[in-house]
DNA sequence: AGTTTACTAAACTGAGCAGTAAGATTTTGC
DNA sequence: GCAAAATCTTACTGCTCAGTTTAGTAAACT
């Protein structure tokens, strides 16, 4: 049994299975080396068709990379009762999106054409990670504010979260795409990073690295 | 008056010239958007030579690759008698390597083929920050022995020390190659990252801490 | 001086690619 | 069922590029 589906419907459908298609192969081959050939047979779209909805190589792979940006992180809602186990799945759903083999190769092919299109490079950075600083920033406030954490600069707290918890395994990761942690290696990563940023900024540092202790053990 | 060079120093040099025109052609393109005649060009060598000197396109890419990871870590003499000074001090030698627009170019070329040349994302890894982090670790374990710091796990710590001081910066600048942060923006992440990493890794968290202080105003 | 070596300039081969055109075929709206 | 819209296949144009060939030149060695 199929589906009927509206004219429009369809042509959504399609468009978004070139959009698909055609960030896979250029998340493999770049820029410059992929073809319009390869992301038809790859979308299994002829070439005219490519064409019809995109007009042309550089507008397809600005609307990947624009279309792309959104929906990578929706991913947030930051305010149960504790902190600990706040800050704790925080850094689990993000690090699940981040370590995405997808992502990671979308992240590799805007830090390549960064200088080619410098927009994206720029676009992406507004939307990605300083919108989830922001969303970091704005939590830690709340914490301070709550007498739970202790800094001058949200920024700056903000951004040693990030780098504590994710620095180095997706650095790893963008250097060594067949070599991309498993869950364990990121979980080591991960934890040490959150214990690390309770002992420079948590107000109780003990009564919360025992906290965190306890949620790890159970 | 022209100095006389010998048939093997010349072609040393000339080879030398290629590899670094080379470098700064594929940086800004990367490899599928560099052609070989814009290599020559830029070498100011001709295509016939280029191809006697390295057999192909793919060949002389990884000849870059290979020879540029060596140069590009040199700087470590971590043993000083303070350990803040000595943090500090490695800290902006390496924030002054890794932020260059040339290492960052290279990085992003890195990053960027990693996927089609996993043999050169690994050697870099290898060579460079797995390198980088092996003299951290050394460095730490002594100061472990020491008992100025403490830590379960030097690796860890290694990575938490990297991370505090460059991930923001360097990670902003693969992203926007035109607004590479400044010396003064660098600062600010660095000086922070120390007082993070020395607030949860040292036995006299205070005592360090105004002994940074101390530094950083003088 | 004469031979060798290292080049150069220029043109060429064969392949791949962005983008377009033409006509055949399917799908949809009514 | 039929006309209109969307899409397909196929083939083409003009360009770029990796890699090669040829014929000639200038310096280096002996």
């Amino acid at each position: 049994m199929k589906a009927i589906l509206k004219r429009s419907d369809k042509k959504e459908a399609k468009r978004q299975r070139i959009l698909d298609a055609a960030l896979e192969v250029f998340s493999e081959a770049g820029y410059a080396g992929t073809s319009m050939d390869a992301i038809a047979l790859a979308a299994d779209v002829s070439k005219p068709t490519l064409y019809m909805y995109f007009g042309s190589k550089e507008q397809l792979f600005e609307a990947i990379m624009l279309s792309g940006r959104d929906e990578m992180l929706e991913t947030f809602d930051l305010s149960s009762a504790d902190m600990v186990s706040d800050l704790h799945s925080f850094a689990w759903n993000y690090a699940d999106v981040v370590m995405k083999p997808q992502f990671l190769s979308l992240a590799r092919l805007i830090i390549a054409e960064a200088q080619r299109f410098p927009s994206i490079g720029k676009a992406y950075q507004e939307a990605g990670p300083d919108r989830v600083l922001r969303g970091i920033m704005d939590y830690l406030e709340q914490q301070k504010k709550n007498g739970r954490l202790t800094f001058d600069d949200a920024e700056l707290a903000a951004q040693d979260l990030w780098a504590l918890i994710l620095s180095a395994p997706r650095n790893q990761a963008l250097h060594m795409p067949d070599k991309i942690p498993k869950r364990a290696a990121i979980a080591r990563y991960l934890n040490n990073g959150l214990k690390v940023f309770l002992k420079a900024y948590s107000t109780k540092p003990k009564k919360d690295l025992e906290a965190l202790d306890r949620l790890l053990n159970k």
